[in-house]
DNA sequence: TAGATTGTTAATCGATTAACAATC
DNA sequence: TAGATTGTTAATCGATTAACAATC
């Protein structure tokens, strides 16, 4: 890293899409990139990418471009992807299951070291290689595994007394996929929602507007 | 609706979670609410949820405030929820039956016709009472349904042949879950993209960014 | 050197917040 | 009527785009 630390969270959700542009980039053998290509093959404007990757100190070369397997391990580096944060799953319904076994973790900065749920059905089966584990020994896991980072895969109605326990102990980082709002303020947590039914709305929405408009 | 038309994105992509608070208000019986203490619910200004709801038509009263119900109703239809888009899921792995399964897709302005995939193991088996169809029935299915929308929730390398298909049949909106980057100004698609991925890089920027800092 | 392309400043655009007159 | 709260205009703030001098 480098430079006038503050980065705008517009810029830092834009650093992922570079990422993964980069690596097709890297991995079909460009090595060199210049700001005007990008913008080309990402749909932005070159001025934006040249602001955007300056943020974090400008290490492309006047007259020349960027190097695109640096570039790559920079944002990554920036990401943190450069560790891994312990992680428990909590739900192992439809959704927990899904995103256990979908999700590269590995790649994004995740080690999941335990996956629980509340209903006996569910308890004992195995799900990517992991036993789900009764909600019960949540304790036990984090403390053990010293627990970072919680994925919440539950119902809205679970999540309160959840997150209240997940909270101490010392868990800060919060994937959240269930439709309670996570208090940040008071707790210092870091939470980063995913509300899917409010994405498939605004697509409705879209649908509806493309519909009257032309 | 009403009003000089145009929303911008930014005051969309709030108004699902609008519907939300309003729909857990009308549940516990609140008719009647000032944008002041809808405000402090939902960790807002005041200003911005009337600038918001101004775009379409003031419906609240001086002095009073706004309906609750009222508010959601028009809020319903201003995202399209009046209506349901013929829709067809494309790929059965983990994440397509998760999302088959978990969403609440009527009351989100959809209507499930057909899930399809292209692995033999997959076809044939039942997914949210439906049953599984293999994709060299694409065409026949989206033309007796008259489908709108996709989900597609297949791997990077079969979304480029699929979308070509989809959208010679008439589909217009895409809800994507692949990291395929879906044309859309020469097509004419409206696309919302889910990029877990993307979210839970942002997620360990945060967090190592908390650590940094605080 | 000449050409290309960055880094960076300035200009523009859009979104949020503040303020207050209108009015229920 | 007096008090409350909206609708709406103006002020501020932040993000994007344009321009160009620095430099590889």
């Amino acid at each position: 890293m480098a430079k006038g630390d503050y980065i705008s969270m517009s810029v830092v959700r834009r650093l992922p899409r570079y990422y993964r542009f980069l690596y097709d980039l890297k991995e079909n053998g460009v090595t060199r990139i210049s700001s005007r290509e990008l913008s080309q093959r990402m749909g932005l404007t070159a001025s934006q990418i040249r602001q955007d990757l300056n943020c974090f100190g400008g290490f492309g070369q006047q007259g020349y471009g960027y190097m695109v397997e640096q570039l790559y391990d920079e944002i990554g580096r920036i990401l943190g992807m450069d560790r891994l944060a312990n992680t428990v799953l909590l739900g192992a319904g439809n959704m927990g299951r899904a995103i256990a076994n979908h999700m590269d973790f590995e790649h994004r900065g995740i080690r999941l070291v335990g996956i629980f749920d509340g209903s006996p059905e569910l308890i004992g089966t195995t799900v990517r290689g992991m036993e789900v584990l009764s909600t019960d020994r949540l304790e036990e896991v984090c403390n053990a595994q010293k627990a970072e980072v919680a994925i919440l895969c539950i119902p809205k109605e679970a999540a309160p007394q959840l997150v209240d326990r997940l909270l101490k102990l010392g868990v800060r980082g919060f994937w959240n996929f269930s439709h309670y709002d996570i208090p940040t303020q008071e707790t210092g947590a870091v939470v980063e929602n995913v509300h899917l039914g409010d994405s498939l709305m605004t697509l409705s929405y879209q649908l509806k507007k493309d519909r009257i408009m032309e």
